[in-house]
DNA sequence: ACTATATACTTGCATTATACAACTATGTCG
DNA sequence: CGACATAGTTGTATAATGCAAGTATATAGT
């Protein structure tokens, strides 16, 4: 019985989450845990943005998000500027110190890919790129 | 500033995730969660095998395998036989109904994804497949 | 303008997955 | 035989998450 691709595709997704939630879940690099590094970084890339957005943008419950975002401020990360135009919401804006935290986190995600993909030709790592970038953009 | 595809790679990998898990988690397919879904995945297509193989297999703690397979157990989807060389230990094996419900959920996975890279030219569908594997085979 | 409904966000609670540590039982090596 | 190692289980703590309820503000219909 051959695979068809979509059947390759479905078992090694399963299995690379897997590994990944357990290589990175629990383990803080520098002062951000997974889900606050990419808070980071979508407000840091895409603009300041308020909890509904950001939830919408990770298919999270705003729960979930006004609990990471809190955090962030706390740690100083991130601060809160009120919507002039609705009295309900904010938007978050990363703060100097948020956007050295992130580059600090960054490198270090960088340098473990870097040693991960060491053996993969250039081509390969720009089409996993592309590929992993597509796939998330499907909606 | 241009991305490297690391860089791409690096934050592509950190939504996809995010996502992934967010569309996963608490969400059974039929009658197994993601964990579970896996663990029956790896019995049925690898032979059976010990906590401890599995546990190495996707990088978690023995106590957690213990317990996914205790409950696949409970379910009736595997068996244990007893290592005739090792009183210590035990290889897992799949049942009929572990089976049946493998399948039963592969199924609806892959109309999932299916639908999801319904757009997809097959080629793209095969490198991306490939390129998760390959990541995956990376030690 | 008033009321009803919708929306942005927060908080309380329950669930779940996980790791670590302590434990049991069995195996292995000196 | 005794000391240590290994396979697996269970107790406990933590963290991420969703859902439901609550607060405050906005909007729409009359």
């Amino acid at each position: 019985m051959t695979k068809t691709p979509i059947e390759s595709i479905e078992i090694e997704l399963a299995v690379f989450i897997r590994r990944f939630i357990a290589a990175t879940t629990n383990k803080k690099v520098g002062n951000l845990d997974r889900a606050a590094y990419l808070l980071l970084h979508q407000i840091s890339s895409h603009g300041s943005a308020g909890v509904k957005a950001l939830a919408e943008e990770f298919h999270l419950d705003m729960s979930t998000i006004s609990r990471q975002t809190a955090a962030l401020e706390q740690k100083g990360y991130v601060f809160r500027i009120p919507d002039p135009q609705d009295g309900r919401a904010y938007s978050l804006q990363i703060t100097e110190s948020g956007i050295a935290e992130l580059a600090l986190n960054k490198q270090l995600r960088l340098a473990y890919l870097t040693k991960h993909l060491q053996d993969w030709t250039s081509e390969d790592q720009i089409r996993f790129g592309e590929l992993l970038h597509k796939f998330n953009s499907t909606p």
